[in-house]
DNA sequence: AAGTGGTCTAGACCACCGA
DNA sequence: CGGTGGTCTAGACCACTTC
């Protein structure tokens, strides 16, 4: 029943990971509840307060939700409103309404790794890496466009996936489709400029200053699932992030 | 012991505040270790998980960190080295050397909130506040140019502190002056220009393209401590932030 | 060896929600 | 009302660090 998970983990953390992964194979769908911490607990032979502290690391991960008096529920990110989870995003020129971000990918392919990306990504020198080039859209009008590379044997298949497939959000994709669950990422903020190809896919003139955010995504050893550069239109774009 | 805290929360929230009031006043210097689960737990006459969960949730906020074998240690922002916790700032013509930020005061002085700065307060409209107008610089060279606002009536006599005893960095004061502890901030990111002022102090042509972080900091019981805006050279400064 | 935090148990009772 | 999660207890044993 957890068979990735190492022996030597604590109760709790292997039941995390076994539960997690039910979640990730879509055992419950986004919304739905899973048993209860005491038909939980007792499915895994252990006591309530053990599987409780699963649950609640779970949720602090955002995967589950809790409502008291009610059940434990499937959090994952979706259409369905309020998250993105690291999707810092906001739409300027709306006042931060809550639309629904569109996703276009405009390029996808194999490619050598430059010295930059095999860096951002720990690879070695010389590796090989799925390149995406990415177009993300708030209410019809372009606000991201996004540079983004995914190292190349695992990931291969995302080159032809079919787009519908993909969706919107990739870090689920990740999870379905590669068994990668990112579980931290890193961001890196400065100025830049529209070169043609962003330019005319925002909208922009060329030369025009972009926000950039460079992020790198790990997952749960810590090892980088993708790195991105994303340039978003000054005027539509706000990056927000609270820190504790 | 537990004056601020309502009755009627749960044991556990009332014994985190006990502890972060504590914290706030000082009674344990950073990286000193506060007495165990077990001595905490007797003293305040709860067992010892309920004490464990009240630092667990501590831990979470940054303000204590525990270590196996070892002890439960205050974890607190101050000036000997590794952190400035929220000040993501790096330099970008050195390539991010560890360089020490300097701060100069330019004003100081007691005005009316407007509506913008109200809110980022949460303060009712019309309240005064104390303005802060500072530069930061990296290696002598000027990075970044902030307008600070802080309540009125508690920080009035910042106004005519001695810069020295100030310092370049605003925490540690508003810890050691005023007992305010921040124990978390928001960060909305942006892009903004150069006006005069701006210009002039960050050597930069008016209306030149300048990163804009609006920065509310927020205390133990979740209130706003001050609200800033900052600009940054686009040239000179980068933010960085990683999300778990 | 002594003391710390980390894990885990097997309960009890409460607060909340929905039928 | 019954079932859910939320709180709290009073222990036991383990893993780790320090002396």
């Amino acid at each position: 029943m957890l068979p990735p998970s190492d022996d030597r983990l604590p109760m709790h953390a292997r039941l995390r990971d076994a539960l997690a992964s039910r979640i990730a194979a879509l055992e419950w769908a986004s919304g739905e509840a899973i048993p209860s911490e005491q038909e939980l607990a007792k499915a895994y032979g252990v006591s309530t307060s053990t599987m409780r502290k699963s649950i609640e690391h779970l949720v602090r991960e955002g995967l589950l939700e809790r409502k008291q008096g009610v059940g434990t529920f499937v959090r994952r990110p979706s259409f369905d409103g309020s998250l993105f989870r690291w999707f810092n995003f906001e739409d300027a020129s709306t006042g931060g309404g809550r639309t629904v971000p569109e996703s276009r990918l405009i390029e996808r392919e194999v490619m050598d790794a430059t010295p930059e990306i095999a860096s951002g990504l720990r690879l070695p020198e010389g590796a090989k890496v799925v390149r995406v080039l990415r177009l993300r859209l708030w209410a019809g009008k372009p606000v991201i466009c996004e540079d983004l590379y995914l190292p190349h044997p695992l990931f291969e298949p995302f080159v032809t996936m079919d787009e519908h497939e993909i969706g919107p959000l990739l870090y689920p994709v990740y999870e379905r489709a590669f068994g990668q669950v990112v579980t931290s990422v890193e961001d890196e903020l400065s100025l830049g400029q529209a070169d043609v190809v962003k330019a005319r896919l925002l909208e922009v003139k060329t030369g025009d200053p972009l926000i950039v955010v460079e992020r790198t995504s790990f997952g749960t050893n810590g090892t980088p699932i993708d790195w991105r550069r994303a340039y978003g239109r000054s005027d539509r774009f706000r990056y927000r992030v609270r820190l504790t």
